[in-house]
DNA sequence: TATCATTGTATCAAATTGGTACAATAATCA
DNA sequence: TGATTATTGTACCAATTTGATACAATGATA
């Protein structure tokens, strides 16, 4: 699907897919003590967009999360997680869909698939940055990485999706341990409470912290890690699932 | 929608629905120190379900779930909960459905509506107990309470939502105010207690329940409640929202 | 008027959290 | 080589929260 004549009649008979629902990832990364969004920018628009995509008729839904995703990042078996649905029936607009599609060549029939409503299931992914492999989809120019303080204005409601992933992901970091997914194998416990204070928004004081996560017993302590700095080197730990 | 030549005709001219969609509402009252929860019975089949619906192409999701537990209840305003959508590709099954519309005397054909596949959006709906007049719909003879430890099994995964549902609202219940929606305007700290006794599945001690819940300053202290009972009667509080 | 069960609140110990202190240590530099 | 520096790991103590028991007050009953 390299040419312009493949790509045209893929959008004109799309495959099989489920009616009327699509999926957005809010994808986070954690890289030099910030956290990461992963965005998609639509060839010849200003449309900036999460990666999404649709259900194939024969897919489970947790499967179609993690093929989109893998197409996006190059990762299997990503740490996924459902958080909303989006569902009001003026959250699309057919213009901006139109205008993302001649910016590829391609002008969309009244009866386009993509022409109908959808609602959009809204998926939180937390990856190991280190590992990630960004690629832009068929419509898309570029899928970069961009600071959670800086995103710009989304399509829709793309901006609403990702504040409301940001929300349930901060509720869920003292509800379950799901913030290691965003480090690699092993981290200093300072790297993890730059993690902590990243996403909830917050200073927390190193010594409790340290205290904290220690008492949990899902550290592995490996060996220390010669920073090079002039100070005590740090340990490293590796998380253990438990 | 009376006479069965109406139903069947309805059925097989569905309204403009949005496809694949469904809603399955896992609606929780309070009575007698019981959680019960709603459940409608098809029409000459051993088929139990929970209450649910379709999305009519015009209407918001959020609208849609208010108007399938209105007509299930009688009530409006419901507090109501995204909890998460059911997408296997699997989950339902043609040959039940087939049984259900025989049931009410219809055939489906093979191109009728229902028997696409449809993932199912989740809410839980907290009720006041006292308030609802559960009325079953076309298909079903009854839309009864049921103790939370006499459930039927249900039709298609719908056990499994329920689970879903209560695992979601034990996380939500310290999370939010919201066990408040399962009483009625007035109650006593030992109804609220049983209340939370009764969600999270576990014993708590009196006295500190109490003070937790009056040191939170959401409780408004109206009259004493004279039981009847030879003892000390206990006060009536009000939630208020703050 | 004594009895009873339940309520509202007090009390105290145990556990958790917040915040400070300090010795250990890896690199740097005089 | 030894003093200097920043950061780490841990100890410590006060403040707060939680767990568990105790007890006086009270509304009905007999």
């Amino acid at each position: 699907m390299t040419k312009n004549i493949d790509l045209k009649e893929y959008w004109e008979n799309k495959p099989r897919l489920l009616p009327s629902v699509s999926i957005d990832c809010v994808t986070l990364g954690f890289y030099k003590s910030q956290l990461k969004i992963l965005l998609l920018k639509y060839k010849n628009t200003e449309y900036y967009a999460l990666p999404g995509g649709f259900i194939n008729i024969d897919e489970d839904l947790e499967d179609a999360a993690q093929r989109i995703l893998e197409e996006r990042t190059g990762l299997r078996n990503i740490y996924l997680e459902q958080f909303h649905v989006f569902g009001n029936k003026n959250r699309r607009n057919d213009e901006t869909h139109r205008e993302i599609m001649s910016g590829c060549g391609i002008e969309l029939k009244p009866n386009n698939f993509l022409l109908n409503r959808f609602i959009s299931i809204g998926y939180y992914a937390l990856i190991d940055f280190s590992k990630a492999t960004p690629s832009p989809d068929e419509l898309s120019d570029t899928c970069q990485w961009y600071d959670l303080d800086k995103i710009p204005t989304l399509m829709f409601d793309h901006n609403e999706i990702f504040q409301k992933a940001l929300e349930t992901l901060r509720m869920m970091l003292d509800e379950k341990l799901i913030g290691f997914n965003l480090l690699p194998e092993t981290f200093t416990i300072n790297e993890l409470q730059n993690l902590y204070e990243t996403i909830l928004g917050e200073k927390l004081v190193r010594s409790n912290f340290q205290r904290k996560m220690l008492s949990l017993g899902i550290l592995e302590r490996i060996e220390k890690k010669m920073t090079g700095a002039a100070n005590k080197a740090p340990y490293l730990y590796k998380f253990i699932g438990r």
